[in-house]
DNA sequence: GTAAATTCCGTAAACGTTTTCGTCGATTTT
DNA sequence: AAAATCGACGAAAACGTTTACGGAATTTAC
């Protein structure tokens, strides 16, 4: 009735239960017809190896942490398909938690996963405060961040070029004659909002056109976010011939104000996003935006952390990807 | 630097192992004295228990593993932000793996969480298969699944009652002057898109109306899949003036599909859904459809796992919950 | 005042593996 | 033929906990 086990398996094969180890783990040292013997006898009794009584003794769980801010965010779930089956075909499991938007909740789940002993974290931060908040934790355990980036930030990250990729998303606003143009939803708090940011003011400066800034002081993203700043935003005159939001999302819920408002896109305002999230394509949406990599970004952070784990001692890498343009029908072209 | 264990603690405490394991687990045989000096010293030293080791001896692991067929399908995104969060709330973990539609990978993955030793096992089925695939597994660990369910089926559920849900949708679109209406996307190989079959069935042959189902051989319900039924279906003359979808996300694949050929919804036709996810209230897409509680079917799922857990040998339960319909603006009335 | 009960704590076994070390027989070397 | 080498396997320690058991010290009961 109970779990078969090692020991059992050993006292049927009449072997020392060292010598089962060795015939399920490729080791040398055991003679070819015993091991056959051996593996045949374990199939027999639908023998499975205990993974805790290993991670045990090996001192190693082959279990990764995934902290994300909200695993129903579209880009969360899409970055979470990739790295779950990115990771186990790399031998490794994910274990899953929502920080919820939420600094301390962030950090206690950082500990929880401690406890579990996983061999390493991947975390999408709240936000820059994470770093701080985090300092004494990720010094513990192997750690790679995905998303918030800042060339001097002793830590590993991933991330895409997000200076980079806004002030592409302006340039092309520009070159379709738009010279007003509203950034909506910068994320206080948010190195990569500061960052987006940025590549927006850039271009501006660079181009000459004035530069209007919405920030954001909710910690989310969300299509809820993005419809109570442009209502509040529709409420009076505005002469912004485009908007470019911090995220798609922020896009959609622009989209949804603007609809309710009577405005058309790309008709009477050009849109854009940043992300490309899988919605994003859809007809009714139609968002012209910006690529973020997703299935590169799970992939290069998992290596990063497999590295890591193997090496521990090694000093902090990180992965900037390019974004790249994704021009569908949210924008149109007006006369200079 | 290595972590601080028990034994550590112990020796700085002056007491042996057992005291401290006494003192933290909150046992009652030990002094109250002692208690606050040892639990004191463990904060200084900064000891957290290994959850490893502790697994080991208490014979279970307080992880529960979860089945998705994908992570990035919106409606298993939103039910697992609730599981994991009211996992966690029980004191439990999650570990997350992604079917991927493919009954040999699901098949695969619970060996794995099993091997894995989680203490449970939720899961939200490939097909109408996965049950006589699992059906050796689900014998070996408590096993609850979501979302596929069958009055005579042997194994504990919780699911909508599709049926029902179907029945009032059809009966909606019926009330609203609607007499030829397509069902589409009926998947083959699931229970649960036979019970909505059944139930727009029922409500067509109560109504007196002739039922037209256009079925789907694609396991997935993807965007996808809901543009290239509809596409094929608008290329000759239709008469239907309403489409009821087995899903939302179909739902919105066939809004994609009537909007390149120029059908207007809800003008030239009326279309509705199923799961009311997140993206179906958004205006671009306003889609009348049925409401999954994914709250409440993640909370009973959970609470009918942990009692399963902690007595095994309990028969099988099931618990189904009701749809209720979510009327939007995707739907419209018309003349008799 | 002693016997019994109670309180508090230490000893040690157990959980199921991996791996080091040692042993024994067989094979090769001199 | 004796010595050295090698291959295959067993014995046992180790990983970090929990907990049953037992013992000493203290309290309670007569």
């Amino acid at each position: 009735m109970g779990v078969v086990t090692l020991k059992d398996v050993a006292k049927v094969a009449g072997v020392s239960y060292a010598t089962v180890s060795r015939a399920l783990s490729g080791s040398p040292e055991i003679g070819e017809s015993t091991r056959k013997r051996v593996v045949r006898i374990c199939e027999e009794m639908g023998y499975t190896p205990n993974s805790v009584a290993r991670s045990m003794v090996m001192k190693r769980t082959n279990i990764i942490g995934l902290i994300v801010t909200s695993i129903d965010n579209p880009f969360m779930s899409e970055m979470t398909a990739h790295l779950e089956i990115y990771a186990r075909k790399c031998g490794y499991n994910l274990m899953v938690c929502n920080s919820s938007y939420d600094l301390n909740l962030e950090k206690e789940v950082f500990s929880l996963l401690m406890g579990r002993k996983v061999d390493g974290i991947i975390l999408i931060p709240v936000g820059n405060e994470s770093y701080d908040s985090l300092k004494n934790l990720t010094a513990q355990v192997p750690t790679v961040f995905i998303g918030e980036n800042m060339l001097d930030l002793p830590e590993n990250y991933v991330s895409v070029d997000n200076t980079n990729g806004m002030q592409q998303a302006t340039e092309y606003l520009y070159s379709l004659g738009h010279r007003s143009i509203l950034y909506l939803g910068a994320r206080e708090k948010s190195m990569t909002h500061q960052l987006r940011v940025d590549g927006y003011l850039n271009a501006c400066k660079k181009l000459g056109i004035e530069p209007n800034v919405i920030r954001n002081s909710d910690p989310r993203s969300s299509f809820r976010v993005g419809y109570a700043l442009a209502k509040a935003h529709f409420e009076t005159p505005f002469s912004e011939t485009a908007i470019l939001c911090a995220a798609d999302t922020l896009a959609i819920g622009v989209i949804q104000a603007a609809y309710e408002k009577g405005i058309r896109i790309p008709r009477d305002l050009s849109l854009m996003g940043f992300d490309n999230i899988s919605f994003s394509a859809l007809p009714p949406i139609d968002l012209t935006t910006v690529n973020q990599p997703k299935q590169e970004l799970a992939v290069a952070a998992l290596d990063m952390l497999i590295n890591r784990i193997k090496k521990p001692e090694a000093s902090h890498t990180k992965t900037i990807l390019s974004p790249s343009l994704v021009i569908r029908n949210s924008c149109r072209a007006i006369g200079d």
